[in-house]
This record gives structure tokens, sequence and C-alpha cells, in this order.
DNA sequence: TCTGGGGTCCTAGGACCC
DNA sequence: TCTGGGGTCCTAGGACCC
């Protein structure tokens, strides 16, 4: 019988922030950023929530539930800090652990009844391991699937343990709503809603043919989901298996919409330039190029072209992102601009010798200012080729007192 | 209420090939 | 000469998750 935990963290992002700012606690808090930017968010304290705030609330919506709560921008490297170290406390108890994001993990804790006892007992010398080890509170749940373990680490929070007995599953899963089961979202529930099904005990109640042919092949799953098993879909793989990204992506929202075709264009130059650098970071190749455009009615549009050769360079990405731009813009006010590698590979795939030897080259360069850039911050470095015609105000975002410092090109570009 | 940024997976149509 | 079937790749959009 499989053993499955899966663990949250409770509040991830606050907790963190309390702990490096202690004042922070028992205080409504929210982790976003500024009232008054554009933006939604990222994290609420308990308190906030009792004001209605919680995550994916825009911003200004949070501050009018409630103004007296403590805006703070967030430290993403902080967080992942903190994950790292959640992520060695997991290790420690199995060897098959899969991050699910940065606040969640699985773990597949079959066979370690000997040496950890029985799974309430796993779960709460792991509950305190984490305590000891990062300071941070955190839920979890234990079961025989994946899903069911998922549920139960939810139905937990905050800093609890609940355990599904093997056999209890559908009986556990039948009164909750079926919003409670991952994947199904505000769409998939009104649906479910629409011909009557309400809880997760309808569901498991229904001819799996019917589900199938009126919802696709996530009906079949949701059949099987509704009885407590890793049917289908993204649960059914092995815990572990996630491993090399299947997209890198960077998109940038504008304080304000801008038709402004310098502004729009370097900042697709510096969204290719972050994408570059963690392909290169991932060893990674990409063969397609995406530009995604938002316009103020929030209408999103992309538009990707597949390359013949795969590649790692801020020009390549730079140059096929804003041709698509310049193919596709109609010249309307833009709020978002966003460039995505995708079709990644480990390996470049064929190149002739000049292109071998001019990739050897850019890659030297484009190493060397990845490294200035860890250094000296994002916005000290920029290539050269980036600054040329409409790219040129890049030159103007270098903070003063930073040494700006200019990449040259290999010679044959 | 006026909506971030980073992802994954699914669907569906068209091109192209055998 | 009235029109098959399957496989794979590419593209666009959308639901969903944290």
């Amino acid at each position: 019988m499989r053993v499955i935990f899966h663990l949250d963290m409770d509040a991830f992002f606050v907790s963190v922030e309390e702990l490096f700012d202690p004042s922070l606690k028992g205080k409504p808090v929210v982790v976003g950023g500024r009232p008054d930017q554009r933006g939604v968010v990222s994290a609420a304290s308990y308190a906030a929530r009792r004001f209605g705030v919680h995550s994916a609330m825009p911003l200004r919506t949070a501050y009018k539930h409630c103004p007296q709560a403590v805006f703070v921008e967030g430290h993403p490297t902080r967080y992942r800090d903190y994950s790292h170290k959640v992520h060695q406390v997991l290790q420690s108890f199995s060897p098959v652990v899969e991050m699910a994001s940065i606040d969640e993990a699985y773990l597949d804790l079959t066979g370690s009844e000997r040496l950890l006892g029985p799974p309430l007992q796993a779960a709460n010398k792991l509950h305190e391991a984490i305590q000891a080890g990062t300071g941070l509170n955190c839920s979890i749940g234990a079961a025989t699937s994946r899903l069911v373990a998922k549920i139960c680490s939810d139905q937990a929070k905050p800093n609890g343990i609940l355990w599904i007995l093997p056999g209890m599953e559908a009986r556990f899963l039948a009164p909750l709503e079926v919003r409670r089961i991952p994947g199904v979202g505000k769409v998939m529930e009104k649906n479910l809603h629409s011909v009557g099904i309400r809880k997760v005990g309808d569901l498991a109640l229904l001819d799996e043919a019917f589900l199938e042919q009126r919802f696709g092949k996530w009906g079949l799953a949701l059949a099987g989901k509704a009885k407590g098993l890793d049917a289908g879909g993204w649960f059914d793989a092995e815990i572990g298996a996630g491993d090399d990204p299947k997209s890198i992506s960077h998109e940038h929202t504008f304080d304000q919409d801008t038709a402004d075709r310098g502004q729009i264009e370097s900042t697709l130059a510096r969204m290719s330039e972050m994408v570059g650098r963690r392909l290169r970071e991932h060893g990674l190749w990409a063969r397609t190029v995406q530009l995604k455009l938002r316009y103020k009615d929030f209408s999103t549009f992309t538009r990707a072209h597949t390359l013949t050769e795969a590649t790692q360079l801020d020009t390549v990405l730079m140059a096929e992102s804003r041709r698509l731009f310049q193919r596709n813009w109609t010249g309307k006010p833009v709020r978002l601009v966003g460039v995505q590698a995708s079709s990644l590979d480990g390996e470049p795939g064929q190149m002739n010798l000049l292109e071998q030897s001019s990739h050897v080259q850019w890659t030297k360069a484009l190493t060397a200012a990845d490294k200035l850039r860890d250094k000296f911050g994002e916005s000290a470095v920029s290539l050269a080729a980036g600054m040329r015609g409409r790219f040129r105000e890049r030159v103007h975002e270098n903070p003063a007192g930073l040494p700006g410092k200019k990449i040259k090109p290999p010679p044959g570009e």
C-alpha cells in the first residue's frame, strides 16, 4: 500500500517575511507590492484573510478591504532559499521527493514504517523537523494517492496533519465540493453545477461514459479522482518525474498602457535577455519563440515561430520577438509584453561549422555578461547589439553608479 | 474588484507525409 | 474525376495551479 505525503507551507511568503521582521507577526500582512500598484496579492497573512483578502486579489481591492494592512514587495530570493531548506529536510525523510512548487512537495514514504513509524507518527516527525530546520509552519496530508494527500493537507491547514486510512478515500471525499479537486476551477465547477453535480460524491455516482462524453478526457479522469485515484493528467506521473522545464518565459506589465514603440521594443529586448540567460543556466536550447501582447481590455494575443535551429542566444530571441511584434502590432496601447521559449532540448541540434564557431564565441560573451549581472544586478550589462536602433533607450535604464559595460559581439556578426 | 508572473496540460485545426 | 486514414508537427487559445 502506497504512503504518500503532501506537504504545504502555511502562508509561506508571509511567514518568511515574519522571520526577517518579527514585528509583522499577528498583523494583517499582504505580500505583492504597494496598494497603488498594478498587481495582485501573492500571499496574505491569516489576520489579513479575516478581512477578506486572499491571493490573486488585485492589490487595490485588498487595500479597500484592509487599509491598515502592511503591504510588502516580497523577496523572491529569500523564498527560494527557504524552499531549498524545506527540500533538504524532506530529503532526509525520503529519497522520493518532488517539489511541486516553491512551497509544496510530494513525498513517497512507502515502506518506511520500520524507520519512521506509522504515517501519523512519521508526519509528526516531519512537521517537527520542518519547524526545527526552517522556523516555519506547514500542513501535511497523508494518504494512498497524491490526489487525496493534496486535498488532505488543504483540509489540515493551518499547521495541521491529516491522514486518511486506506479504504476510506471515497468516504472522505464524498461530502466535499467538486471545486476542491485540483484541476477543477471556476469554469469546470460551473459546468458540473449545470448538470447538478456539486459534491465529489455526486461525481462518484455517475457513469464514466457519461462524464467522458460530456467533458472529454478530463471527464474520465474526474471519475477516477472522485474515487481518490491518481487517474489521468499530472497526478498520474511518478513522484520525482518532473525535471527539465518545458518552457521558459518572462513578461512585464507596464505601470501604464503604452503605445510607445521604443518602450515596448526595449522591454521585449530585456525579456529576451532574461529568457536567454535562463536557457544558458539550464543548459537548454529553444526552437520556438513566442511573443505575447495584452491590451487594455485584457484580451491576450500570442504569435509563435519555430526556428530551423535551436538557440540560447539573446540576440536571436530578440530579433525573433521583435519581428513577431512588428508584424502583428496594430498600434493599439499595450498593457503587457512577454517572450517565451519552448520546444526545449538539452542539445543545440545540428549546426554548420560557421554557426558552431560563432555560437561558441557568443556563449562566452554572454556567460561573461551573466556573471557581471550576478555581481552588479540585472541592469548592469546590456548587449551592444541590443543597443542598436530602437533598443537605444536601454542605456538610460542603467541606474547611476553601476558599472555599465558593453559586451562586444564577436566578429562576423 | 480591474485583474502579476511563472508555469503545465489540453484541444482543435491545418499542413504535410505516407 | 469528388476524395481514406493515420501520424506528426506547428500554432493559437484557454483552463488551471501556486
